[in-house]
DNA sequence: CGATATCAGGATGAGAATATCCTATTATAT
DNA sequence: ATATAATAGGATATTCTCATCCTGATATCG
């Protein structure tokens, strides 16, 4: 569903929401989530630059959310690594899919696509974070 | 959502289910659907040992269904590509997510991935190929 | 200040997915 | 029979994702 590194993405945020304001490293939090370390650095320094973190340097430095959990979809942190929006959805891979415009497959599977949009438009970084440690 | 090569399997399936039952030849229908004709001859070969298709050489050889359309629900096409079960669509990427073992995210996705699953496995082949040409 | 911990990010490598090429096999038409 | 058209499938090339490595920048602690 998501590629390799939006999975690393999203399993980051919420072991980081889950510090509750805690900056967190990123060798630390490489380790807690079970991903490369190296890969992982780079996979978050882009969430900084997508405004979904914040990094700080220097010693007690790592990672915290830009925002509150609950003002966080889980859109915003899988957009940078994966396209998944409405359009790019098309199950035959046309580059554009749409009600207008649509490939053989559009009618009966457009319901499907609708709720995987809408549960990334809409879940948020706390409903998920909640949940168990593991993941 | 979809592997580039299942998405060329699915479009060229559908579009051997428009010939109604006449067999076409792998570089007629890489035309047709727009894929590379020499991968699209390997996938469809794929499709053959999968029992979706049949091949016949030869001259006046070509791909025809392996049953009806309406006896393919989409999953057999995109099985052989991609691995689209439940217990491998974890958001998170877990081996396995289960409602006994579940991760983070499972509780909230679960209606989701529910809803992909019952896509591939109810929808037929005939269902989308009744559609348009084009995809 | 100086040592150290940490993020920032470029350069490079490994492997998988995608794509091309070529030869063998098989059926049909003449 | 022979030529031809088509699938079957191995070998190879290309491209992209995933992963590692290394150096620079920056903040904190003593």
């Amino acid at each position: 569903m998501l590629s390799q590194t939006a999975e690393y993405a999203l399993r980051a945020v919420l072991a980081i929401a889950r510090g509750r304001g805690q900056a967190i490293g990123a060798a630390a939090l490489a380790k807690q989530v079970g991903v490369p370390p190296n890969y992982l650095a780079k996979t978050l320094n882009v969430l900084v630059r997508n405004g979904v973190l914040v990094g700080a340097r220097g010693r007690n430095g790592g990672f915290r959310l830009a925002r509150r959990a609950s003002q966080i979809p889980l859109l915003d942190v899988v957009t940078p690594f994966d396209d998944i929006r409405p359009g790019r959805r098309c199950l035959l891979g046309r580059p554009t899919c749409s009600d207008q415009n649509p490939c053989a497959a559009h009618q009966r599977w457009r319901g499907v696509s609708q709720r995987i949009g809408d549960f990334f438009g809409e879940t948020t970084v706390e409903d998920v974070s909640a949940g168990s440690m593991s993941g």
